[in-house]
DNA sequence: CGCCATATTTACTGTATCGTACAGTCGCAC
DNA sequence: GTGCGACTGTACGATACAGTAAATATGGCG
């Protein structure tokens, strides 16, 4: 793992970072947007952002996956929505908001690229590409946490299950992929146990095979054919927003 | 359907519109803004939004309820978020997409001002008060689909019936609302049979009377009891949204 | 090797909601 | 006033989970 260092330096003269957006912009625009880059890292099951407090800095995701998370008085949690390399975390920061009620959780270990909020937000004000692209990020994203709405009210564990795990294993690009069923029962707001019964499902029928907090995809398409329609759908709105 | 007056006059001359987002702007903007606004109404049930296809106009809200509703294969539909006066149906448009997967449909008798698509962004560009005030709105709008997202999995229909009810009462503006179970039951994704159970639940604790497709919110502070904390949390980010 | 913390499986009961079906009620058109 | 369509209440077995608890594996560590 790398460790993150005290102060990171920027970027000057390092290769152009991994994330989507950031290798979409034209050379002038990173240039400018270089200097106020870090680099920064975040191990599986931190916190990104804690509700309700200030969002000083947004995070262009390099590697990894970060979810937002809506938590209930009683402790239980969903995900509402996951950020990977195609994406920037902090869009209420954009949307001009200083806060949110939900959580920002790494969902793995991640690098990303780190801007201050203020910079953030003069760079948008220009109306370059930059502004575009995070606008279409924006887009994508709703119609994420729309059809997870949907999703969490119409489909079954299962289906839900295999939508997650593609969602994953799209952002992560690894067939393994590090994630305790207790993990998953906070991501899918569900017990425990329940993860356990529709994991051994999916493993029954040869879809993927897991092993003491790692889950390995074996057979994607049977997954992708287990999943509900929602995966397909948020998708297909991503690839649009990435190549449109 | 879409463009019910074959073509409406423009404002000019008529007072500022109820519409939160519109009485909020200095009045140079506004003006800027008025040749380009037409008065529209559409019926309930109607359809503003249909999944795919280009929107071409985008509508504040003066006065009734626009939802959204994500449609999964089988023909159930679920609302995913609610736009009333303090918004603006076409958030897509602002975001630089030109279509979304779901649906908008007017969930009351509604009267809003139109805007073509192009001379809202044209306008959104300025980075004027108009665009701040977008931007805020659809950071509350997301909160309001995340939100949605959790409670669609932690909370019970009853909760789930209060909130609906509470959300439209707070942008319809009268106790009586006209809505049918079988109206109900696809804004909330459940059979028409299990809201006659909950709303049945509700008369008999004396929240709310009905007959024959008029709700009426009778104890309006019984029903926030009711109500998950979902409410509250949504409620407050659009107060935030309009006062900060 | 054996212990222990962690991860997973299984089991049982209770509840929410589904899918479906049917009957009752009301209001309006004729 | 009668009939019909729209709206509502209720019932039934089936299913998907919740809540809880206990048993069982596994891997790391001493």
């Amino acid at each position: 793992m790398l460790n993150p260092s005290p102060r990171p330096p920027p970027m000057t003269n390092q290769p152009r970072p991994a994330n989507r957006i950031l290798s979409a912009l034209p050379h002038e625009e990173f240039e400018r947007l270089r200097p106020k880059l870090r680099d920064i890292n975040f191990h599986l099951g931190e916190i990104v952002y804690r509700p309700e407090q200030q969002m000083d800095y947004a995070y262009f995701v390099n590697r990894g996956v970060i979810s937002w998370l809506a938590a209930v008085e009683n402790g239980n949690t969903v995900e509402t929505g996951v950020i990977g390399p195609e994406g920037i975390a902090g869009v209420p920061v954009i949307l001009g908001a200083n806060s949110t009620p939900n959580q920002g959780l790494a969902q793995s270990d991640v690098q990303a690229s780190r801007i201050a909020s203020k910079d953030l937000v003069t760079e948008f004000r220009q109306n370059g590409k930059l502004s575009q692209l995070l606008l279409r990020f924006v887009q994508s994203m709703f119609t994420q946490v729309a059809q997870t709405a949907a999703c969490n009210r119409l489909h079954t564990l299962d289906q839900r299950l295999a939508r997650w795990l593609l969602m994953t294993h799209d952002r992560i690009g690894e067939s393994k992929l590090p994630l305790t069923q207790e993990f998953l029962s906070r991501m899918l707001g569900v017990r425990r146990a329940g993860v356990s019964v529709a994991a051994n499902s999916l493993r029954q029928q040869g879809l993927i095979d897991y092993h003491r907090g790692d889950i390995v995809v074996v057979d994607r398409p049977g997954v992708e054919g287990l999943s509900c329609e929602c995966y397909q759908i948020v998708k297909q709105e991503y690839d649009s927003y990435l190549n449109g």
